[in-house]
DNA sequence: AGCACGATTAACT
DNA sequence: GTTAATCGTGCTC
């Protein structure tokens, strides 16, 4: 597949095990229509979180509304808001039914810098995409992004395909934030993202 | 109905 | 390193 394919991933992509998608998703192009600008940056960061059993995952608690649509096909986002002022994006993976989703922690900024910045207070090019709710609040995406398929661009949000990440290029670690999540949850290496990258979160 | 806390961030000491 | 900001969600009573 060629590196400047600009349409959207098709669905199959998001369709396999979640740490595949993680993975496969760094160097990949996040792109935002916003009021017929685009905006787009490189995944340099992202997380999986694997179905019920996953005790880090929103899932554990079951089907509900908020939950709902990781249960539903993949290739479709789940934003949520968190600590009273922050939204998150993640995509939905594996099959229906499954529970499932990636965090898209950090982005490299590419297209729309300007209005980047504008949306998130002036904030230095590093800054921009640099953790899950920076990369949200320079993307404009809130509430009205829950729940849109990833694989339209008429949701006017999507993936592209971009350079791949050569594995050795690839870190793995813990993943971020798990407060008390308990062993072993805690501690899977489920946090993927682009050795050496200054645009990667903490 | 009430409550504890969160897949965070920015601004402090 | 520590902490305030700020509210939706899920759990307990």
């Amino acid at each position: 597949m060629p590196s400047h394919d600009s349409h959207p991933l098709p669905r199959d992509f998001y369709t396999r095990p979640t740490r595949t998608v993680a993975r496969e998703l760094l160097g990949c192009r996040l792109v935002r229509q916003l009021n017929g600008v685009r905006l787009s940056g490189v995944i340099v960061e992202a997380e999986a979180y694997i179905g019920e059993g996953d005790l880090a995952c929103h899932a554990k608690a079951g089907r509900t509304p908020r939950t709902a649509v990781m249960y539903g096909p993949a290739g479709f986002s789940y934003v949520y808001f968190t600590y009273g002022m922050h939204w998150m994006l993640n995509v939905v993976s594996e099959e229906e039914d499954f529970p499932a989703a990636v965090l898209l922690r950090a982005i490299e900024p590419l297209e729309g810098i300007e209005v980047m910045q504008r949306l998130r207070g002036g904030k230095d090019l590093r800054m921009l995409g640099r953790g899950p709710a920076c990369l949200t609040q320079a993307l404009g995406i809130t509430r009205a992004e829950n729940g849109v398929d990833l694989c339209e661009q008429e949701s006017g949000l999507w993936i592209e395909h971009g350079e791949p990440i050569a594995k050795r290029h690839v870190s793995v670690s813990p993943r971020i934030g798990l407060g008390k999540t308990p062993e072993p949850w805690l501690s899977k290496p489920w946090r993927y993202f682009v050795a050496g990258s200054p645009f990667v979160s903490r």
